[in-house]
DNA sequence: CTGGATCCCTCACGATACTG
DNA sequence: CAGTATCGTGAGGGATCCAG
């Protein structure tokens, strides 16, 4: 480890040792929402080796970013979770993402989203000053994908999973279109992009609130 | 290129294809104080190899991040910059930088400062607050490594190289001892860790405007 | 001299199989 | 489930070479 080394004495460089590697930060985004296995990891992650993501995980929690917990009896179950340290990150992702989102094309076969991803993106894309006034909880369903946000006068709580909802939304990855404005909300139930249960004005508003 | 792809549908995994294989972010840190010629880039990032300086500035320049520029006659020279798209992550690697920096051990042998780094060091660490009413101009020497930093009544300005200061700082990688509170300016004097030439008290506030 | 391209070697990554 | 073991490939590291 850091046997990569940049030899630099910046603490850019130095950030970079520790979670610029590949996989890294991906690992961390998966982390944000909450303590998870190693199996969920790989679900998360789908394209991850397994020896790669144990690299990371070791790498990380020797630098202080990461923590391996095991779970009290009787579950036992072993779960990493970031530290303190590690949840400054936070921001920087939310800022990276939301840079790289524009960079985002059209969807391709093979790409998939997990829920972390999903929450990611929806946090990187909230506009408070849009949310004034609103209270509303959706639920978002992007294949197995299921996450839920909860607006609150410009206020933004999201979870992994489905939720006592206003609005269901069940979509794909599509979805990118409504939120960058190329694709509007009717036109999207209409194309079959979307499906939606519960008040369907909360999904005409849904561009509004998280804006590429 | 891009061949080394996640396959998800995200916008942190998206900007990590763009910016984030190995070397991509300390070449946009170079790039950030201005255009550089590629023998600027090889001198301010010690340890890149020619091949992969240029295979990340190809890359990049194809992702829209940077620009690829022949200075006019007679110069003629190439000249690499950010464009505009670039320079928004700008914010990203300052935070990264800072959270990087309390990372930071001792300063190793082979550790090297390119001007670059020590800018976006000064500017990551600035404490706005701290420096209500205060107007001066420093100039700071590492080694071969000459940076100026301008304070304005919170705001701050820095530069690559000399400038006409109120104090100039000669110093070494010590002097981030210094900015984490570890070393008094005073007890860095004493050690040889930095000789000062001009206004004293400006030294004396410097780890107040600059803390880890 | 700058601005790279080329070559070769090594090691991290990727894929897969396997174990406690 | 939570990883480790093995092995092939290709990106990165280092040196050299070449064109303008």
């Amino acid at each position: 480890m850091a046997a990569r080394n940049y030899a630099e004495y910046c603490g850019l460089a130095r950030a970079l040792e520790l979670v610029g590697e590949r996989w890294g930060m991906l690992v961390i985004r998966e982390l944000i929402p909450g303590p998870k296995r190693f199996k969920d990891l790989t679900q998360g992650l789908r394209r991850i080796p397994s020896n790669v993501l144990s690299a990371r995980l070791k790498e990380m929690e020797q630098a202080g970013v990461v923590e391996r917990r095991v779970l009290p009896r009787p579950s036992g179950a072993v779960v990493y979770e970031l530290t303190d340290y590690g949840r400054e990150l936070d921001d920087v992702l939310l800022k990276l993402a939301r840079w790289g989102t524009r960079s985002l094309g059209e969807p391709r076969d093979e790409d998939t989203s997990s829920p972390a991803a999903l929450l990611l993106g929806l946090r990187s894309l909230f506009r408070p000053e849009h949310a004034r006034g609103l209270r509303a909880t959706y639920e978002l369903r992007l294949g197995e994908t299921v996450v839920h946000a909860r607006v609150d006068d410009g206020a933004l709580e999201v979870g992994e999973g489905p939720a006592d909802a206003d609005v269901t939304i069940e979509s794909d990855l599509r979805l990118r279109a409504v939120m960058a404005g190329e694709l509007s909300p009717a036109d999207a139930l209409r194309d079959g992009a979307a499906r939606v249960q519960g008040d369907e004005a909360l999904w005409e508003r849904f561009p509004e609130l998280f804006a590429i």
